[in-house]
DNA sequence: AATTCCAGAGAACAGTTGTTAACTGCATGG
DNA sequence: CCATGCAGTTAACAACTGTTCTCTGGAATT
């Protein structure tokens, strides 16, 4: 039996959602290391040394942001990969699945490639680690397809790495056409989906 | 006949390029959203006002900072296509350009890789306007290959990205194995040298 | 019912920031 | 040679930053 949590500690965690959600508001038009932790607060509407009793420091709750970020994305990318009828199908399947996730989650799409580079070190440590995580998921994915018969360890990682940049890639680029124009979006659609399908075909011919 | 400068219009640029110094230098471990204005005079040892004689805000320094770093990877496009005996030669020589670009121009490296998706929106666009010059440029190389016989102008332009986006990953790669053990540095040589193999094997089959 | 604990408030701190205005000294063009 | 232009200086501004210490109200524990 799970014990439900007390007024206090559900109290505080409430708290601690507000300045992730505050945060990752403000990060939609600055990058981490220039968010100031008064900022955060006073658009919680909480006391500035409240903050301590969450974080360390901002580089410590873009940690946690990580987390909430790459946590969302964790179960597309097994259906991303997951098996449909032809080649085409499966492709066309995970671009729209990607401008889907990107449509409902575009703060966190927009944080992660942003501070992936980003001028925070523990925070790019964390971003790096998950993609490796996700990296190594997918080629235990791509290993069960029969397409896979003959190939290395190493070969697999490498196109599972191939697949995990393109798809941030494409993310990004559904990022910066998501209040534009719909033949804006029209376009990285082809365009990703293209990408995809030279991918594929290089896959195919790996082995020749 | 060029008229040679003005002593007082040569000291201007003088201090104009110390201030981009200075600030491709501040940026290693920060981002441009962040980093001050009076920060930057202070490392180049000038009143905080005389940064308004060459620079409208620390924006427009970084919208600088892009045509001055992507200038010096300008003449690199050219030649990582430029033929080689066969495929495998090619590609090899054009990781090891992006691995000696890296070596020798990291702080431009890492400002692109940063800013591109940070959180200046003049710097990102002015990024991304360059970054497709590029691809346009690289698509031209490309159709003047035999293998590009019957392909189609949205393909060709596809392809140029495809390359575009894989030299930068490859280079972030290649900067965050900078100051690390050497063998980390084979590692990228080989994934990145494998990943430009399948890129190039779809692309030889892309008609079929 | 009495005690402990702790999330959050409040106030104060020494530094920092961008931007303004008025200035100075010196290379430049007439 | 003198007048102008302009790169860089000085001083001051209001506003902001992260961090400290002390305090308080109410939930949690005994």
């Amino acid at each position: 039996m799970s014990h439900t949590l007390g007024v206090r500690q559900a109290q505080k965690l409430r708290t601690r959602q507000a300045l992730l959600d505050a945060a990752l508001a403000l990060l939609e038009e600055q990058s981490l290391s220039s968010l100031g932790l008064r900022e955060v607060t006073r658009a919680v509407g909480v006391a500035p040394t409240a903050f301590y009793r969450h974080f360390r420091s901002i580089a410590d709750l873009g940690v946690a942001l990580v987390e909430e970020a790459l946590g969302s994305l964790h179960p597309m990318i097994r259906t991303t990969v997951s098996p449909a009828a032809d080649s085409e199908e499966r492709i066309a399947r995970a671009v729209d699945l990607i401008a889907g996730h990107v449509h409902e989650h575009a703060a966190h799409v927009r944080f992660i490639a942003r501070e992936r580079h980003g001028g925070v070190q523990p925070v790019r440590e964390a971003i790096r680690e998950q993609l490796a995580r996700f990296a190594r998921e997918l080629k235990e994915e791509l290993a069960k397809d029969e397409q896979a018969a003959g190939w290395s360890e190493e070969d697999l990682l490498m196109l599972a790495h191939l697949y995990v940049d393109q798809m941030l890639i494409t993310a990004s680029l559904f990022l910066e056409a998501l209040d534009g124009a719909a033949s804006a979006r029209e376009q990285v659609i082809r365009l990703a989906r293209r990408q995809l399908r030279l991918i594929s075909i290089g896959r195919r011919h790996w082995l020749d």
